[in-house]
DNA sequence: ATCTTAATTTAGAATTAGTCTAAAGTTATG
DNA sequence: CATAACTTTAGACTAATTCTAAATTAAGAT
């Protein structure tokens, strides 16, 4: 299991979000900011019953949220799927969903332009694209 | 109940669609294509059982999900609910989600460009758009 | 019109994704 | 080390949607 975060990194990183690191927490942690590409949370009990059997599916739901809530990472619902995905990559940018894999990919703000000429009285914060298509 | 389309225009199109024009599917037409704005399963649910109260909940998912098939309705999924909207307005177009109100606004895509330069590879057939702020 | 077949609707069971609860286990602090 | 605060757990629960099998309705062929 290959990993781009030590545990002392993701401890270092739970503690300074205010979250107690504790040893469900780091292992979740470990699969979704290291191994997972838009895991569901489905995909994380699956990873958590093979790799750290000792993860109820209230800690994994649990840890999500509180994981979103302390940003370290990001909601992300598309339009073909009713379950959530969590996202690691918590920095504005945009998504290409792959109709073929189904799988998300993340797309560099960098690379879009938007221009949009709202009507008046509209005050918009934020903005979600979801570019679908298929990659070859 | 002023409505936009008669039952016959709204036979026509059913038929033209290729589908049975049964009372529940025009009764449900015309709400969702007339009164309703963004509506979910749920919202047309409580419609029928005080306007037309001989449709089942069966028969809202059935009749809402045929005509996402045959493109009558289009179904939309945003970031802040788990339920689908369905929109009847099925010209390309995106969406302004209210925070104040929690309702969805049709943008006309005149009002907005987008200039994407998508990785090597990417080929892009629809792009989903979501503003999210306030109207005031 | 009448029989037959196909399509539609229905109530309610089942499924899926996610939340809640209350008890048991950990961790932190005085 | 006691006790309060926090976490985790299994399993009950909820909400949205789908499925099922029986009953109704509509359509087509005599």
């Amino acid at each position: 299991m290959r990993s781009c975060l030590t545990s002392e990194e993701i401890k270092t990183r739970l503690s300074l979000a205010g979250v107690n690191p504790t040893a469900q927490r780091i292992a979740i942690c470990r699969f979704v900011l290291c191994d997972a590409d838009h895991p569901t949370a489905d995909d994380v009990k699956t990873w958590a019953d093979k790799n750290f059997p000792m993860v109820s599916r209230a800690t994994v739901y649990n840890t999500l949220n509180t994981l979103v809530q302390v940003k370290i990472l990001k909601e992300v619902r598309v339009s073909h799927s009713n379950k959530v995905m969590y996202d690691s990559n918590t920095e504005h940018h945009y998504h290409f969903f792959d109709e073929t894999s189904g799988k998300l990919i993340d797309i560099d703000p960098d690379r879009v332009e938007v221009k949009a000429d709202l009507p008046k009285g509209f005050k918009m914060h934020e903005m979600e694209i979801v570019f679908k298509g298929k990659v070859k």
